[in-house]
DNA sequence: AACTATTTATAAGT
DNA sequence: TACTTATAAATAGTT
């Protein structure tokens, strides 16, 4: 009976795999291969290492050294973006007491986030479609001008607060404790400075520390 | 003159590599093998991978596909981890004074002012590209009715917040204002409770989904 | 999951 | 940091 020697490991092309089956094995062996360098890594250098990966099915697997969420939240203190802060917020003003406060300013955050992902998305269709599919899909100038507006009202809600603020702390910056939590207040009088919309056009969301999948020199 | 033939590729222990230089160029050629490991499981199997590493010295180097951060932030609405939730909590505390909300409010604004330009130059492609179908409508017509909904939002959030802020106002003045420019006070002078800081203690921790450095079955 | 024949990654050296 | 070489490791296809 001769035995049939395989093939052995033949090359593949680096394109999504089609046959379900067969995709499914390679995820598998893939991705506990990616978590055994990362570990590796993680030994040899002593570096801290986070990994999640979402399976379509929208399973996530995770490995970190020593820990996913500490490494993430690292990550996040250097590279807050907007959710994040959209968190906190909202976390601030459930504290704060202020219920109703609360519940608008948590709508808003979340349209805000939701168009924030919307052109996300539209981005990543434009990159995928290369400019030659259907889905290319337009942004309404209605849109533009509705968010122009938005843009308007979140700078007069600005002002007033401003104002409002100011007026509080010229008059009671002894003792004034409006959130109930917290009498100490930061800033000096200064804020009353208007400057029509600082807009300190930090880099939007993402770019701040260069390398996604960038290769920054140095250690 | 023989050639020197190199060893080749020795078997080492995974430890940590005491030779600085060395370590150095492992933690190099093993991150970026890391990264292109991490890419052609993305392809391959069409899934989600982020990648975050800390290296020694603090420098942060990540993969991301599609993105670092729309990844975490998927994988922290699954996993609200303790940390991120004490965190919120300082940062609550931090900022739980009118100057500081405004501070939020304006990296808000700045964000939504990043946001926007991003629509431009995305519109600007789409237009470029002079690809327009009629049946973008549906995406259109729910996005300027949220759309509208913000600003309306917007609107009686900024009603609200001075509504808040005069009963304050009115709640500490004992003495003149500084300001006499405020008009538009709608009215009561109702007093706000204030009750002593809910302070919610969210989350359950990190636990809830079973693998770091785990190895999940199925897909 | 186990088995190999191969491909790929990479430790050393230059 | 980049290239080279010989070898260690990972893994595609098969059972």
């Amino acid at each position: 009976m001769a035995k049939k020697p395989s093939l052995g490991r033949q090359k593949i092309k680096i394109a999504k795999i089609q046959i379900k089956n067969h995709l499914q094995v390679t995820f598998s062996k893939r991705r506990s291969g990616l978590f055994k360098k990362a570990s590796e890594l993680c030994t040899l250098c002593g570096v801290e290492i986070a990994i999640v990966v979402f399976s379509p099915a929208g399973k996530v697997f995770s490995f970190g050294h020593p820990k996913v969420e500490s490494i993430i939240d690292r990550f996040l203190a250097r590279n807050p973006n907007l959710s994040s802060t959209s968190l906190h917020l909202i976390e601030a003003h459930r504290i704060a007491s202020i219920p109703e406060l609360n519940v608008q300013l948590t709508y808003i955050l979340n349209e805000l986030e939701a168009e924030k992902k919307r052109s996300e998305t539209l981005d990543e269709m434009r990159k995928a479609s290369q400019s030659q599919f259907w889905w290319e899909a337009p942004i309404e100038n209605l849109n533009m001008h509705e968010l122009e507006q938005l843009k308007n009202s979140m700078e007069e809600l600005k002002k007033t607060l401003t104002i409002q603020a100011n007026r509080l702390f010229a008059e009671n910056s002894n003792s004034m404790s409006f959130f109930g939590t917290n009498n100490n207040i930061p800033g000096g009088v200064d804020h009353y400075e208007m400057k029509p919309a600082p807009i300190i056009s930090t880099s939007s969301s993402a770019a701040s520390h260069a390398h996604s999948y960038g290769y920054g020199h140095g250690f």
